[in-house]
RNA sequence: GCCUCUGUAGCUCAGUCGGUAGAGCAGGGGACUGAAAAUCCCCGUGUCGAUGGUUCGAUUCCGUCCGGAGGCA
């Protein structure tokens, strides 16, 4: 029988982890993070990492663990993670999984099956090299040329990160991404889960929590932890986290600082918004709007009642 | 008080030699299989400040009024 997973998603500042350590509480669970950014070791403030005293004693996993200077990615997470849930399952424990990032959220609790290597830095630079000399329309000529199909796809779009993507997998393994991606899926890495959505009626009430939390972290010292990180060496996946860069034009003298914390706050909401579309296209996620159910014990309330209705964790 | 400039989308502004208007940002929708806090695609009706006048027709020209900015006093 599949391992059985509580998971909580939703869009930043939505109270995921508040959420997902009361649920650990209950069912005895540990939690395992699904968070791109919360990885990384110095990133706690502009991650909203939780603190010590935000687990409330409850054991978090892939949190807090990589130094900044090294890369990451979905393959890597989904081998972490599985590792993570046997550890606790094989405790007898419940994982809760909690997190933001859709991606990862999907390709663990789907069972996608990631075969090695298929990502080389040096293919993947020479063919970025490429494009900026030619163009997309060159590159999607190049993917044509072995994979019709992928090419089709991407041709409405033209999204040059997938296209290089496409390449990147046939020459680092010789088969197309299409043929990959339709194999990929394995029921037997599949988890029995039962998600929670995070989210609100009215989007305004996720934004102004966003602005406000915002707010907090400057009160918190993200100045000093910004000039921290931006000094130290990032890696291509590390140097992508809101919260710093944004910041940047002001430690130049470029912009002034209010100015600096509004393109924060705008390139947040833009972030959350993205979250919510990936989300909202899992019909299996179980919402739960916060605006309607402000506090964490009534989110709990009615997560448990829908845990306790499907007799989820029964048996 | 006089003079000049200005009032157009939530914001910043184009524009219409008179035929009811369009960019950027914000906002909305969508995609997403090894960078995903990434990357990419789609979406623009608004009393053109108010009110009279000229005109077949005014957001555009003219008058008056009401905002805003600057200059002279």
């Amino acid at each position: 029988m599949n391992t059985k997973i509580l998971a909580v998603v939703g869009p930043t500042a939505s109270g995921k982890t508040s959420l997902a350590v009361e649920l650990a509480k209950v069912y005895d669970g540990e939690v395992v993070s699904a968070d791109s950014m919360q990885i990384y070791k110095k990133m706690k403030i502009a991650t909203a990492k939780p603190t010590a005293e935000e687990m409330c004693g409850i054991k978090h996993h892939l949190i807090d663990f990589l130094d900044t200077d090294c890369g990451y990615s979905v393959g890597q997470y989904v081998i972490d993670a599985r590792n993570a849930i046997d550890s606790i399952s094989s405790r007898g424990k419940t994982p809760v999984l909690c997190g933001g990032t859709g991606l990862y959220v999907d390709a663990l609790l789907g069972g996608i099956g990631f075969t090695d290597n298929s990502s080389d830095k040096k293919v993947r630079d020479e063919l970025l090299r490429v494009a900026s000399e030619n163009g997309v329309d060159y590159m999607l000529d190049m993917l044509g040329e072995f994979d019709s199909e992928s090419a089709e796809r991407l041709s409405e779009e033209k999204n040059l990160k997938r296209i290089i993507r496409a390449i990147e997998f046939y020459k680092t393994t010789g088969k197309t991404i299409t043929s990959q991606n339709l194999v990929s899926k394995n029921e037997n890495l599949k988890f029995d889960s039962l998600i929670f959505g995070l989210t609100a009626s009215d989007r305004q009430y996720i934004y102004d929590r966003i602005n406000r939390r915002v707010d907090i972290m400057m009160e918190q010292g993200l100045l000093g932890e910004a000039r921290r990180v931006l000094s130290s060496k990032l890696s291509e996946t590390s140097s992508k986290a809101i919260g710093y860069k944004q910041l940047e034009p002001y430690f130049r003298g470029e912009a002034t600082l209010e100015e600096c914390i509004e393109r924060l706050k705008t390139e947040t909401r833009h972030y959350a918004k993205r979250q919510l579309t990936w989300f909202r296209r899992n019909d299996t996620i179980n919402w739960i709007e916060i605006d309607k159910y402000p506090t964490v014990a009534e989110q709990l309330a009615v997560a448990c009642s829908v845990i306790d209705k499907k007799g989820f964790l029964d048996g």
